[in-house]
DNA sequence: TCTTGACCTCAAGTTAACTTGAGCCTGTAT
DNA sequence: ATACAGGCTCAAGTTAACTTGAGGTCAAGA
């Protein structure tokens, strides 16, 4: 039984947020004091979750397909692996990135684009887009 | 010498989006024949070069600053540290959650959340947004 | 009782990075 | 010479995830 401000104070979300996410069915306020919503205190575990689902990579639609609103959740296992997958290969890119952009940093080659180095990188990163797994549309660079 | 068709094929960009990079200044055509822009092969390097900066997490704005039109990159070197540190903690906590994620997929808890293991994701996760290198705006959940 | 500040709703605005559409132009093949 | 595939411009549309604003409500304190 917390009041919004008591949420977005806990959350760090603000309450425009929050009732976006009222409106998009992925939060429920369980009754109201007047016109104020009032929450469950599980509101936070469920903003938590919300948020894992979002830094994983799934978009509110999606984490609003697997967190239904009258039960637990009930995720896909066949989609958390895919992706788990997709996040592994994120990973390694970013690793490249991270690497050469400390490269980069110090190398003293007058151009990037004329240090080894740096092109491999550039190789490396080319082949596909990191944010692939939150991409619908194609972008083959 | 090379036709937008030529670039299209071998960057994988439809024409429109070149034709946006050009009109945002990210890339120049060297000429016309006719209505028709023409492209150096070179350009193919820059595309390299402003995917590598996309992935990054750079915006097209700060990538357009960075590779001023008219002569070869010149990249903050402080800027590209800092970018490297950004995408390490991007790193770490995309670990996190690839971890959790296999984990969840084949933990046999009814709920996730009571699942120690995943609610031990779910903390990491919390401190900090993952694309918070990409972020203007604060986002503190 | 009255005031007031925090909340409410609903519609519209925002941002990035493109895409789409309408209507026009032209190099190249026939 | 003529047709036309394919490029061109400019404006408007798209999507996700929110934010902002106008105008209204109401519970609690003085």
């Amino acid at each position: 039984m917390i009041d919004i401000t008591e949420v977005t104070k806990h959350s760090g979300l603000p309450a425009s947020t929050l009732r976006y996410y009222e409106e998009k069915g992925l939060i429920q306020s369980i009754g109201r004091r007047g016109l104020r919503r009032l929450f469950d205190r599980t509101i936070l575990d469920r903003l938590s979750l919300i948020s894992l689902g979002q830094n994983a990579g799934f978009s509110l639609e999606e984490i609003a397909a697997m967190y239904p609103p009258c039960g637990k959740l009930k995720i896909d296992k066949a989609q958390l692996s895919t992706k788990a997958d997709e996040i592994d290969q994120t990973i390694q890119r970013l690793i490249a990135m991270r690497d050469g952009l400390r490269h980069a940093a110090k190398c003293p080659a007058p151009s990037h684009m004329e240090c080894p180095t740096f092109q491999r990188i550039v190789k490396i990163t080319q082949k596909r887009n990191i944010r692939g797994h939150k991409q619908k549309k194609k972008q083959s660079f």
